[in-house]
DNA sequence: GCCACGGTAGTACCGGGGTACCACGGCCTC
DNA sequence: GAGGCCGTGGTACCCCGGTACTACCGTGGC
Protein backbone atom coordinates (compact mmCIF):
# COMPACT_ATOMS: atom_id res chain seq x y z
CA UNK A 1 0.00 0.00 0.00
CA UNK A 2 1.66 3.44 -1.09
CA UNK A 3 0.75 5.98 1.36
CA UNK A 4 0.53 9.59 -0.21
CA UNK A 5 0.32 13.08 1.35
CA UNK A 6 -1.32 15.73 -1.20
CA UNK A 7 0.32 19.48 -0.70
CA UNK A 8 -1.49 21.87 -2.91
CA UNK A 9 -3.33 25.38 -1.63
CA UNK A 10 -6.07 24.83 -4.07
CA UNK A 11 -8.33 22.93 -2.00
CA UNK A 12 -10.44 21.52 -4.94
CA UNK A 13 -7.00 20.44 -6.83
CA UNK A 14 -6.24 18.76 -3.82
CA UNK A 15 -10.26 17.13 -3.78
CA UNK A 16 -9.49 15.85 -6.90
CA UNK A 17 -6.46 14.04 -6.78
CA UNK A 18 -7.71 12.88 -3.34
CA UNK A 19 -10.89 11.05 -5.14
CA UNK A 20 -8.22 9.83 -7.97
CA UNK A 21 -5.64 8.28 -5.73
CA UNK A 22 -8.77 6.98 -3.33
CA UNK A 23 -10.12 5.14 -6.40
CA UNK A 24 -6.96 3.21 -6.63
CA UNK A 25 -6.54 -0.46 -4.57
CA UNK A 26 -2.86 0.09 -3.58
CA UNK A 27 -2.72 3.88 -2.57
CA UNK A 28 -4.25 5.46 0.11
CA UNK A 29 -4.10 9.55 1.37
CA UNK A 30 -2.75 9.98 4.82
CA UNK A 31 -3.39 13.95 4.56
CA UNK A 32 -3.40 17.29 2.89
CA UNK A 33 -1.18 20.29 3.50
CA UNK A 34 -1.80 23.83 2.15
CA UNK A 35 1.78 25.22 2.16
CA UNK A 36 5.05 24.14 2.21
CA UNK A 37 5.74 24.86 5.95
CA UNK A 38 2.91 22.44 6.70
CA UNK A 39 3.60 19.77 4.17
CA UNK A 40 7.28 19.79 5.87
CA UNK A 41 5.55 19.05 9.22
CA UNK A 42 3.00 16.58 8.20
CA UNK A 43 5.66 14.77 6.16
CA UNK A 44 8.15 14.08 9.60
CA UNK A 45 5.09 13.34 10.93
CA UNK A 46 3.24 10.69 9.28
CA UNK A 47 6.25 9.18 7.05
CA UNK A 48 4.36 8.94 3.39
CA UNK A 49 5.82 6.62 1.06
CA UNK A 50 5.33 9.86 -1.17
CA UNK A 51 4.47 13.60 -1.02
CA UNK A 52 2.63 14.71 -4.31
CA UNK A 53 4.02 18.82 -4.59
CA UNK A 54 2.79 21.36 -6.13
CA UNK A 55 5.40 24.19 -6.54
CA UNK A 56 3.63 27.31 -6.29
CA UNK A 57 1.88 27.66 -2.40
CA UNK A 58 1.96 30.93 -0.27
CA UNK A 59 3.90 30.64 2.12
CA UNK A 60 7.50 28.46 1.84
CA UNK A 61 7.21 27.23 -1.92
CA UNK A 62 7.39 23.25 -2.89
CA UNK A 63 10.83 23.17 -3.98
CA UNK A 64 12.42 24.43 -0.41
CA UNK A 65 9.72 22.24 1.50
CA UNK A 66 10.91 19.25 -1.29
CA UNK A 67 14.51 19.94 -0.20
CA UNK A 68 13.59 19.89 3.68
CA UNK A 69 12.11 16.47 3.12
CA UNK A 70 14.78 14.45 1.11
CA UNK A 71 17.23 16.40 3.91
CA UNK A 72 15.54 15.18 6.76
CA UNK A 73 16.65 11.49 6.09
CA UNK A 74 13.31 9.99 5.83
CA UNK A 75 12.47 7.45 2.86
CA UNK A 76 9.57 9.91 2.30
CA UNK A 77 10.22 10.73 -1.93
CA UNK A 78 8.53 13.58 -3.20
CA UNK A 79 6.76 13.79 -6.93
CA UNK A 80 6.31 17.43 -7.95
CA UNK A 81 3.47 18.76 -9.73
CA UNK A 82 2.98 21.84 -11.35
CA UNK A 83 1.11 23.71 -14.19
CA UNK A 84 3.77 24.32 -17.01
CA UNK A 85 7.10 22.23 -17.66
CA UNK A 86 9.42 25.25 -16.45
CA UNK A 87 12.86 24.13 -16.85
CA UNK A 88 13.67 26.55 -13.87
CA UNK A 89 10.89 24.52 -11.45
CA UNK A 90 11.88 21.04 -12.30
CA UNK A 91 15.89 21.29 -12.45
CA UNK A 92 15.28 23.10 -9.28
CA UNK A 93 13.00 20.84 -8.13
CA UNK A 94 14.98 17.89 -8.84
CA UNK A 95 18.55 19.52 -7.28
CA UNK A 96 15.95 19.77 -4.47
CA UNK A 97 15.94 16.16 -4.18
CA UNK A 98 12.60 15.32 -5.78
CA UNK A 99 11.84 12.02 -7.79
CA UNK A 100 10.02 13.33 -10.23
CA UNK A 101 8.36 16.31 -12.07
CA UNK A 102 4.97 16.23 -13.90
CA UNK A 103 2.92 18.69 -15.07
CA UNK A 104 -0.97 19.17 -13.95
CA UNK A 105 -2.23 18.37 -17.69
CA UNK A 106 -1.06 14.74 -17.65
CA UNK A 107 -2.85 11.64 -17.84
CA UNK A 108 -4.64 10.39 -14.49
CA UNK A 109 -3.12 7.22 -15.45
CA UNK A 110 0.11 8.88 -15.93
CA UNK A 111 -0.23 10.48 -12.91
CA UNK A 112 -0.97 7.04 -10.99
CA UNK A 113 2.35 5.10 -12.70
CA UNK A 114 4.39 7.79 -11.38
CA UNK A 115 3.42 7.96 -8.09
CA UNK A 116 4.42 3.68 -8.28
CA UNK A 117 7.43 4.37 -10.07
CA UNK A 118 8.15 7.27 -7.50
CA UNK A 119 7.55 4.70 -4.65
CA UNK A 120 9.31 2.08 -5.43
CA UNK A 121 12.29 4.27 -6.15
CA UNK A 122 12.88 4.87 -9.52
CA UNK A 123 12.07 8.50 -11.00
CA UNK A 124 9.56 10.14 -13.36
CA UNK A 125 9.67 13.03 -15.40
CA UNK A 126 7.26 14.31 -17.69
CA UNK A 127 8.13 13.50 -21.81
CA UNK A 128 8.73 16.95 -22.31
CA UNK A 129 11.71 17.09 -19.77
CA UNK A 130 13.09 14.06 -20.54
CA UNK A 131 13.81 15.05 -23.44
CA UNK A 132 15.40 18.28 -22.46
CA UNK A 133 17.43 16.24 -20.27
CA UNK A 134 18.51 13.58 -22.14
CA UNK A 135 19.70 16.10 -24.99
CA UNK A 136 21.96 17.81 -22.13
CA UNK A 137 22.84 14.19 -20.57
CA UNK A 138 23.92 13.15 -23.83
CA UNK A 139 25.39 16.09 -24.77
CA UNK A 140 27.80 16.19 -21.54
CA UNK A 141 28.88 12.56 -22.40
CA UNK A 142 29.82 12.47 -26.00
CA UNK A 143 32.04 9.33 -25.96
CA UNK A 144 31.49 6.56 -23.27
CA UNK A 145 28.72 5.29 -21.49
CA UNK A 146 29.42 5.29 -17.41
CA UNK A 147 31.18 2.11 -17.16
CA UNK A 148 32.00 1.71 -21.04
CA UNK A 149 33.93 -1.58 -21.45
CA UNK A 150 35.14 -2.57 -17.93
CA UNK A 151 38.38 -1.78 -17.04
CA UNK A 152 38.76 -4.43 -13.86
CA UNK A 153 41.00 -7.52 -14.73
CA UNK A 154 38.19 -9.43 -13.13
CA UNK A 155 36.41 -9.06 -16.29
CA UNK A 156 38.30 -9.00 -18.89
CA UNK A 157 38.01 -12.15 -19.37
CA UNK A 158 34.34 -12.25 -20.25
CA UNK A 159 32.50 -12.39 -23.08
CA UNK A 160 29.84 -10.25 -24.25
CA UNK A 161 26.95 -12.46 -23.44
CA UNK A 162 28.81 -13.48 -19.96
CA UNK A 163 28.82 -10.02 -18.87
CA UNK A 164 25.41 -9.36 -19.68
CA UNK A 165 24.32 -12.93 -17.39
CA UNK A 166 26.80 -11.37 -14.59
CA UNK A 167 24.67 -7.95 -15.01
CA UNK A 168 21.08 -10.28 -14.15
CA UNK A 169 22.64 -11.87 -11.66
CA UNK A 170 23.37 -8.93 -9.93
CA UNK A 171 19.92 -8.15 -10.24
CA UNK A 172 19.15 -11.27 -8.26
CA UNK A 173 17.25 -13.04 -10.92
CA UNK A 174 16.72 -17.16 -10.55
CA UNK A 175 18.47 -18.95 -13.94
CA UNK A 176 14.60 -19.77 -15.01
CA UNK A 177 13.85 -16.43 -14.83
CA UNK A 178 17.38 -15.44 -16.71
CA UNK A 179 16.14 -17.96 -19.18
CA UNK A 180 12.51 -16.73 -19.52
CA UNK A 181 13.63 -13.11 -20.07
CA UNK A 182 16.46 -13.79 -22.44
CA UNK A 183 14.50 -15.92 -24.05
CA UNK A 184 16.97 -19.13 -23.57
CA UNK A 185 17.16 -22.56 -22.27
CA UNK A 186 18.05 -23.33 -19.02
CA UNK A 187 20.80 -25.68 -19.78
CA UNK A 188 21.69 -22.48 -21.40
CA UNK A 189 21.83 -20.32 -18.66
CA UNK A 190 23.49 -22.59 -16.59
CA UNK A 191 26.52 -23.17 -18.88
CA UNK A 192 27.11 -19.09 -18.97
CA UNK A 193 26.64 -18.87 -15.47
CA UNK A 194 28.89 -21.52 -15.07
CA UNK A 195 31.52 -19.85 -17.09
CA UNK A 196 31.17 -16.79 -15.49
CA UNK A 197 31.91 -18.21 -11.82
CA UNK A 198 35.18 -19.73 -12.94
CA UNK A 199 36.19 -16.62 -14.99
CA UNK A 200 35.62 -14.27 -12.05
CA UNK A 201 36.71 -17.21 -9.66
CA UNK A 202 33.32 -17.26 -7.85
CA UNK A 203 31.97 -20.24 -6.01
CA UNK A 204 28.59 -19.98 -6.70
CA UNK A 205 26.41 -17.05 -8.19
CA UNK A 206 26.32 -14.97 -4.56
CA UNK A 207 29.87 -14.15 -4.80
CA UNK A 208 29.11 -13.14 -8.54
CA UNK A 209 26.99 -10.63 -7.18
CA UNK A 210 29.96 -9.18 -4.96
CA UNK A 211 32.41 -9.52 -7.82
CA UNK A 212 29.63 -7.45 -10.10
CA UNK A 213 29.38 -5.35 -7.16
CA UNK A 214 33.12 -4.33 -6.79
CA UNK A 215 33.93 -4.00 -10.13
CA UNK A 216 31.64 -1.22 -10.46
CA UNK A 217 29.89 -3.48 -12.94
CA UNK A 218 26.43 -3.46 -11.39
CA UNK A 219 25.49 -0.48 -8.76
CA UNK A 220 23.75 -0.13 -5.56
CA UNK B 1 -2.79 9.65 -37.70
CA UNK B 2 0.47 8.33 -35.83
CA UNK B 3 1.75 5.88 -38.53
CA UNK B 4 4.11 3.08 -37.08
CA UNK B 5 6.19 0.17 -38.17
CA UNK B 6 7.04 -2.89 -35.88
CA UNK B 7 10.42 -4.08 -35.64
CA UNK B 8 10.84 -7.48 -33.61
CA UNK B 9 12.47 -10.87 -34.39
CA UNK B 10 9.61 -12.67 -32.86
CA UNK B 11 6.24 -13.06 -34.87
CA UNK B 12 3.59 -13.58 -31.50
CA UNK B 13 5.13 -10.02 -30.06
CA UNK B 14 4.81 -7.97 -33.12
CA UNK B 15 1.05 -10.04 -33.82
CA UNK B 16 0.62 -8.43 -29.76
CA UNK B 17 1.61 -4.78 -30.51
CA UNK B 18 -0.18 -4.71 -33.89
CA UNK B 19 -3.62 -5.71 -32.12
CA UNK B 20 -2.91 -3.08 -28.97
CA UNK B 21 -1.77 -0.10 -31.64
CA UNK B 22 -4.62 -0.92 -34.15
CA UNK B 23 -7.09 -0.57 -31.36
CA UNK B 24 -6.57 3.00 -30.98
CA UNK B 25 -8.14 5.38 -33.38
CA UNK B 26 -5.10 7.52 -33.60
CA UNK B 27 -2.84 5.04 -34.42
CA UNK B 28 -1.77 3.01 -37.70
CA UNK B 29 0.76 -0.18 -38.02
CA UNK B 30 2.30 0.48 -41.88
CA UNK B 31 3.98 -2.53 -41.79
CA UNK B 32 6.46 -5.17 -39.52
CA UNK B 33 9.88 -6.23 -39.80
CA UNK B 34 11.32 -9.26 -38.87
CA UNK B 35 15.22 -7.74 -38.41
CA UNK B 36 17.06 -4.84 -38.52
CA UNK B 37 18.21 -4.86 -42.12
CA UNK B 38 14.57 -5.15 -42.87
CA UNK B 39 13.67 -2.46 -40.47
CA UNK B 40 15.80 0.24 -41.92
CA UNK B 41 14.71 -0.99 -45.50
CA UNK B 42 11.08 -0.74 -44.78
CA UNK B 43 11.41 2.71 -42.50
CA UNK B 44 13.21 3.84 -45.78
CA UNK B 45 10.36 3.18 -47.59
CA UNK B 46 7.04 3.57 -45.92
CA UNK B 47 8.88 7.26 -43.71
CA UNK B 48 6.47 5.73 -40.57
CA UNK B 49 6.22 8.65 -37.57
CA UNK B 50 7.52 5.85 -35.26
CA UNK B 51 9.81 2.38 -35.14
CA UNK B 52 9.17 0.04 -32.55
CA UNK B 53 12.20 -1.19 -32.15
CA UNK B 54 13.46 -4.64 -30.57
CA UNK B 55 17.35 -4.88 -29.35
CA UNK B 56 18.12 -8.35 -30.34
CA UNK B 57 17.25 -9.33 -33.40
CA UNK B 58 18.62 -11.43 -35.39
CA UNK B 59 21.75 -10.46 -38.44
CA UNK B 60 21.69 -6.35 -37.67
CA UNK B 61 20.43 -5.81 -34.25
CA UNK B 62 18.42 -2.81 -33.11
CA UNK B 63 20.58 -0.70 -32.05
CA UNK B 64 22.67 -0.54 -35.35
CA UNK B 65 19.42 -0.28 -37.30
CA UNK B 66 17.94 2.53 -35.08
CA UNK B 67 21.38 4.22 -35.57
CA UNK B 68 21.09 4.27 -39.64
CA UNK B 69 17.03 4.94 -39.87
CA UNK B 70 17.89 8.37 -37.63
CA UNK B 71 20.92 8.64 -39.69
CA UNK B 72 19.06 8.68 -42.84
CA UNK B 73 17.71 12.36 -42.27
CA UNK B 74 13.98 11.46 -42.39
CA UNK B 75 11.54 12.67 -39.76
CA UNK B 76 10.94 8.93 -38.26
CA UNK B 77 12.03 8.56 -34.26
CA UNK B 78 12.86 5.50 -32.78
CA UNK B 79 11.43 3.79 -29.85
CA UNK B 80 13.42 0.98 -28.41
CA UNK B 81 12.15 -2.02 -26.56
CA UNK B 82 14.07 -4.42 -24.99
CA UNK B 83 13.06 -6.87 -22.39
CA UNK B 84 15.37 -5.75 -20.27
CA UNK B 85 16.63 -2.55 -18.73
CA UNK B 86 20.69 -3.00 -19.35
CA UNK B 87 22.18 0.01 -19.22
CA UNK B 88 24.00 -0.54 -22.06
CA UNK B 89 21.47 -1.37 -23.98
CA UNK B 90 19.85 2.01 -23.48
CA UNK B 91 23.16 4.31 -23.50
CA UNK B 92 23.69 2.67 -26.62
CA UNK B 93 20.25 3.22 -28.08
CA UNK B 94 19.97 6.83 -27.16
CA UNK B 95 23.43 7.76 -27.93
CA UNK B 96 22.13 5.96 -31.42
CA UNK B 97 19.44 8.51 -31.73
CA UNK B 98 16.54 6.78 -29.93
CA UNK B 99 13.44 8.92 -28.84
CA UNK B 100 12.93 6.58 -26.08
CA UNK B 101 13.70 3.33 -24.28
CA UNK B 102 11.03 1.25 -23.00
CA UNK B 103 11.12 -2.02 -21.16
CA UNK B 104 8.58 -4.55 -22.68
CA UNK B 105 6.81 -5.28 -19.45
CA UNK B 106 5.80 -1.91 -19.23
CA UNK B 107 1.81 -1.30 -19.02
CA UNK B 108 0.00 -0.75 -22.16
CA UNK B 109 -1.21 2.54 -21.42
CA UNK B 110 2.77 3.56 -20.74
CA UNK B 111 3.79 2.27 -24.07
CA UNK B 112 0.91 3.64 -25.81
CA UNK B 113 1.77 7.57 -24.40
CA UNK B 114 5.35 6.53 -25.15
CA UNK B 115 4.34 6.29 -28.57
CA UNK B 116 2.32 9.52 -28.62
CA UNK B 117 4.92 11.28 -26.73
CA UNK B 118 8.01 10.11 -29.24
CA UNK B 119 5.90 11.11 -32.38
CA UNK B 120 5.14 14.51 -31.11
CA UNK B 121 8.97 15.12 -30.81
CA UNK B 122 9.40 14.48 -27.28
CA UNK B 123 11.27 11.66 -25.25
CA UNK B 124 10.16 8.69 -22.89
CA UNK B 125 12.51 6.40 -21.27
CA UNK B 126 11.45 3.79 -18.30
CA UNK B 127 11.51 4.93 -14.85
CA UNK B 128 14.21 3.09 -13.74
CA UNK B 129 16.70 4.46 -16.08
CA UNK B 130 14.93 7.88 -15.60
CA UNK B 131 16.31 7.56 -12.21
CA UNK B 132 19.55 6.73 -13.32
CA UNK B 133 19.80 9.09 -16.20
CA UNK B 134 18.49 11.73 -13.24
CA UNK B 135 21.39 10.70 -10.64
CA UNK B 136 23.70 10.84 -13.58
CA UNK B 137 22.85 14.41 -14.69
CA UNK B 138 22.31 15.83 -11.50
CA UNK B 139 25.86 14.63 -10.80
CA UNK B 140 27.24 16.52 -13.06
CA UNK B 141 25.74 19.77 -12.37
CA UNK B 142 27.23 22.13 -9.70
CA UNK B 143 25.07 21.35 -6.77
CA UNK B 144 24.91 18.38 -5.53
CA UNK B 145 22.11 16.19 -4.43
CA UNK B 146 21.40 15.97 -0.94
CA UNK B 147 21.53 12.22 -0.77
CA UNK B 148 21.91 11.83 3.08
CA UNK B 149 20.44 8.26 3.30
CA UNK B 150 20.04 7.43 6.88
CA UNK B 151 19.70 3.92 7.79
CA UNK B 152 17.20 2.37 5.36
CA UNK B 153 14.14 1.39 6.75
CA UNK B 154 14.60 -2.15 5.25
CA UNK B 155 17.03 -2.86 8.06
CA UNK B 156 15.30 -1.20 10.62
CA UNK B 157 12.95 -4.55 11.81
CA UNK B 158 16.72 -6.25 11.61
CA UNK B 159 18.00 -7.27 15.57
CA UNK B 160 21.92 -6.74 15.75
CA UNK B 161 22.51 -10.88 15.28
CA UNK B 162 20.72 -10.51 12.20
CA UNK B 163 22.51 -7.55 10.53
CA UNK B 164 25.89 -9.64 11.74
CA UNK B 165 24.19 -12.39 9.51
CA UNK B 166 23.23 -10.38 6.43
CA UNK B 167 26.73 -8.70 6.50
CA UNK B 168 29.04 -12.23 6.44
CA UNK B 169 26.35 -13.12 3.73
CA UNK B 170 27.75 -9.61 1.63
CA UNK B 171 31.33 -11.53 2.38
CA UNK B 172 30.09 -14.73 0.05
CA UNK B 173 29.92 -17.16 3.32
CA UNK B 174 28.16 -20.11 2.59
CA UNK B 175 25.86 -21.47 5.63
CA UNK B 176 28.46 -24.37 6.91
CA UNK B 177 31.01 -21.16 6.79
CA UNK B 178 28.84 -19.03 8.64
CA UNK B 179 28.34 -21.64 11.48
CA UNK B 180 31.88 -22.69 11.90
CA UNK B 181 33.38 -18.94 11.98
CA UNK B 182 30.65 -17.79 14.31
CA UNK B 183 30.75 -20.28 16.38
CA UNK B 184 27.20 -21.26 15.81
CA UNK B 185 25.31 -24.96 14.71
CA UNK B 186 24.27 -24.75 10.57
CA UNK B 187 20.60 -25.03 12.17
CA UNK B 188 20.81 -21.81 13.87
CA UNK B 189 22.47 -20.29 10.96
CA UNK B 190 19.65 -21.19 8.55
CA UNK B 191 16.77 -19.67 11.70
CA UNK B 192 18.94 -16.45 11.29
CA UNK B 193 19.09 -16.58 7.80
CA UNK B 194 15.48 -17.17 6.90
CA UNK B 195 14.30 -14.81 9.11
CA UNK B 196 16.76 -12.03 7.29
CA UNK B 197 15.11 -12.95 4.09
CA UNK B 198 11.51 -12.79 5.68
CA UNK B 199 12.07 -9.27 7.01
CA UNK B 200 13.98 -7.55 3.88
CA UNK B 201 11.64 -9.35 1.53
CA UNK B 202 14.30 -11.02 -0.15
CA UNK B 203 13.86 -14.60 -1.91
CA UNK B 204 16.89 -16.12 -1.45
CA UNK B 205 20.47 -15.08 -0.66
CA UNK B 206 21.59 -13.01 -3.34
CA UNK B 207 18.39 -10.49 -3.01
CA UNK B 208 19.89 -10.15 0.38
CA UNK B 209 23.20 -9.42 -0.64
CA UNK B 210 22.13 -6.68 -3.27
CA UNK B 211 19.95 -5.91 -0.60
CA UNK B 212 23.00 -5.22 1.79
CA UNK B 213 25.01 -2.96 -1.33
CA UNK B 214 21.83 -1.21 -1.43
CA UNK B 215 21.22 -0.31 1.76
CA UNK B 216 24.92 0.57 2.17
CA UNK B 217 25.47 -2.08 4.89
CA UNK B 218 28.55 -3.79 3.02
CA UNK B 219 30.16 -1.07 0.06
CA UNK B 220 32.06 -2.51 -2.57
C1' DG C 1 4.38 -14.55 38.07
C1' DC C 2 3.88 -14.29 33.26
C1' DC C 3 4.65 -12.98 28.64
C1' DA C 4 7.24 -11.31 24.61
C1' DC C 5 11.39 -11.34 22.31
C1' DG C 6 15.93 -12.70 20.81
C1' DG C 7 19.26 -16.24 20.26
C1' DT C 8 20.09 -20.89 19.97
C1' DA C 9 19.17 -25.61 18.05
C1' DG C 10 16.87 -29.57 16.01
C1' DT C 11 14.34 -32.52 12.17
C1' DA C 12 12.39 -33.32 7.70
C1' DC C 13 11.77 -32.25 3.07
C1' DC C 14 12.39 -30.54 -1.66
C1' DG C 15 13.78 -27.62 -5.30
C1' DG C 16 17.21 -24.92 -7.39
C1' DG C 17 22.03 -24.33 -8.07
C1' DG C 18 26.39 -25.96 -9.53
C1' DT C 19 29.33 -29.52 -11.88
C1' DA C 20 30.85 -32.55 -15.41
C1' DC C 21 30.42 -33.76 -19.75
C1' DC C 22 29.06 -33.73 -24.54
C1' DA C 23 27.29 -31.68 -28.92
C1' DC C 24 26.35 -28.56 -32.81
C1' DG C 25 26.13 -24.39 -35.76
C1' DG C 26 28.13 -19.89 -36.86
C1' DC C 27 31.86 -17.09 -37.36
C1' DC C 28 36.63 -15.78 -37.59
C1' DT C 29 41.51 -16.47 -38.61
C1' DC C 30 45.18 -18.87 -40.24
C1' DG D 1 39.82 -26.66 -45.10
C1' DA D 2 41.29 -26.87 -40.28
C1' DG D 3 41.04 -25.11 -35.91
C1' DG D 4 39.33 -22.03 -32.28
C1' DC D 5 36.05 -19.26 -29.94
C1' DC D 6 31.33 -18.28 -28.80
C1' DG D 7 26.65 -19.07 -28.07
C1' DT D 8 23.43 -22.41 -27.68
C1' DG D 9 21.48 -26.80 -25.91
C1' DG D 10 21.24 -31.39 -23.59
C1' DT D 11 21.74 -35.17 -19.65
C1' DA D 12 22.90 -36.80 -15.20
C1' DC D 13 24.12 -36.18 -10.60
C1' DC D 14 24.83 -34.28 -5.98
C1' DC D 15 24.54 -30.96 -2.45
C1' DC D 16 23.49 -26.64 -0.52
C1' DG D 17 19.92 -23.48 0.43
C1' DG D 18 15.43 -22.45 1.94
C1' DT D 19 11.02 -23.74 4.36
C1' DA D 20 8.16 -25.41 7.90
C1' DC D 21 7.73 -26.68 11.79
C1' DT D 22 9.07 -27.27 17.07
C1' DA D 23 11.74 -26.39 21.28
C1' DC D 24 14.55 -24.43 25.15
C1' DC D 25 16.66 -20.70 27.67
C1' DG D 26 17.82 -15.99 29.09
C1' DT D 27 16.40 -11.22 29.70
C1' DG D 28 13.44 -7.51 30.30
C1' DG D 29 8.85 -5.44 31.00
C1' DC D 30 4.17 -5.34 32.80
Amino acid sequence: MTTVLIADDQPLQRFGFRMLLESQDDMTVLDEAANGTEAVRKAADLRPDVVLMDVRMPGMDGIEATRRITASGDRTRVLILTTFDLDEYAYAGLRAGASGFLVKDAQPEDLLSGIRAVASGDAVVSPGLTRRLLDAYVHHLPAGTPEATAPDPRLAALTERELEILTVLGKGWTNTEIATRLHLAESTVKTHVGRVLAKTGSRDRVQAVICAYETGLVQP
